[in-house]
DNA sequence: TCGCCTGTTCGGCT
DNA sequence: CAGCCGAACAGGCG
């Protein structure tokens, strides 16, 4: 479920698990993740080793000792899962790293939107991507004049990576929702002040759920994200704020919830 | 069985 | 040419 705090989760899990230690073999079960051939992945890999991450927005790096990095992308569905003995091999493992300690990273990846690629360099990756500022590290004076320009709903131009890289479909609602924005509200059509608040809620979003380690269910209760998803029927789907049912609508193809009372029952056109 | 889904890319249109 | 948009990708899950 990777959007910027969860690829921030799996840094510091893959941080904490799979660095200095010698890359014994790439076990490929589906190559479909793969970039390059597999023969170049694991040239590039075996007798190398990890030994240090880089996260720009949902993209993360894994720098080898050689130079150069291991680029991961987790798609929709996909995680890290370091594991030892072939009985704890996760479900759905596409690729895996092994290391000379007997344990393994996997890619795991049910609906096979994962990417895995050798990146030489990151700052020409970033560039050919367009891949804007991380959204921990955007300026808001950059940010505010970027968004300030787009001419489309905020929560599109919010989503768009060559904007700001991190955002997701759930942080979208999220800072619209915190910041009382109607989210198909033309973004050249909010005020500098609007930009500045959802700067302000971009980072105590982003802040707030690396704290929970993502675990929506344990937002603090003034979060849409817990009413959108969580188990509990008694609040599932409500305005946080107490204003009844959310209302959904889908935008750019994607399922978007926000409340009518807090955020205005029309975009201003 | 059907519809939904946290992301990115690409072809086609304006 | 730039920007925008919907479709496609794939498969589990309720």
């Amino acid at each position: 479920m990777p959007e910027l705090p969860e690829v921030e989760g799996f840094r510091v899990y893959i941080e904490g698990t799979c660095l200095d230690q010698k890359i014994t073999q790439v076990v490929v079960h589906d190559a479909k993740p793969l970039q390059q051939e597999v023969e170049e992945v694991e040239a590039a890999l075996v007798g190398n080793s990890f030994v240090g991450t880089t996260r720009i927005g949902k993209y993360l790096f894994l720098h080898l000792k050689s130079g150069g990095t291991l680029h991961l992308h987790f798609g929709m569905t996909g995680s890290p899962v370091f594991f030892k003995d072939d009985e704890e091999r996760p479900r759905f493992s596409r690729v895996e790293f092994t290391f000379d300690s007997g344990f393994s990273l996997a890619f795991r990846d049910p609906r096979k939107f994962g990417k895995i690629s050798l990146v030489p360099n990151i700052a020409a990756f970033q560039k050919q991507k367009k891949l804007a500022d991380d959204a921990l590290k955007v300026p808001l004076a950059d940010f505010s004049t970027r968004l300030l320009k787009k001419k489309k709903a905020v929560k599109l131009a919010l989503l768009d990576q060559n904007l700001v890289a991190g955002i997701g479909n759930w942080i979208a609602d999220e800072m619209v929702f915190l910041a009382k924005i109607h989210p198909e509200q033309l973004a050249n059509t909010l005020t500098e002040r609007q930009a500045k608040r959802l700067h302000e809620c971009l980072l105590e979003v982003c802040y707030m759920a690396i704290e929970w380690v993502s675990d929506y269910e344990s937002f603090p209760d003034q979060y849409l994200t817990k009413y959108r998803w969580t188990e509990d029927k008694s609040i599932a789907g409500l305005c946080p704020n107490g204003h009844g049912e959310l209302t959904r609508i889908t935008l750019g193809g994607r399922g978007t919830y926000y409340c009518k009372i807090c955020q205005g029952e029309v975009p201003t056109a």
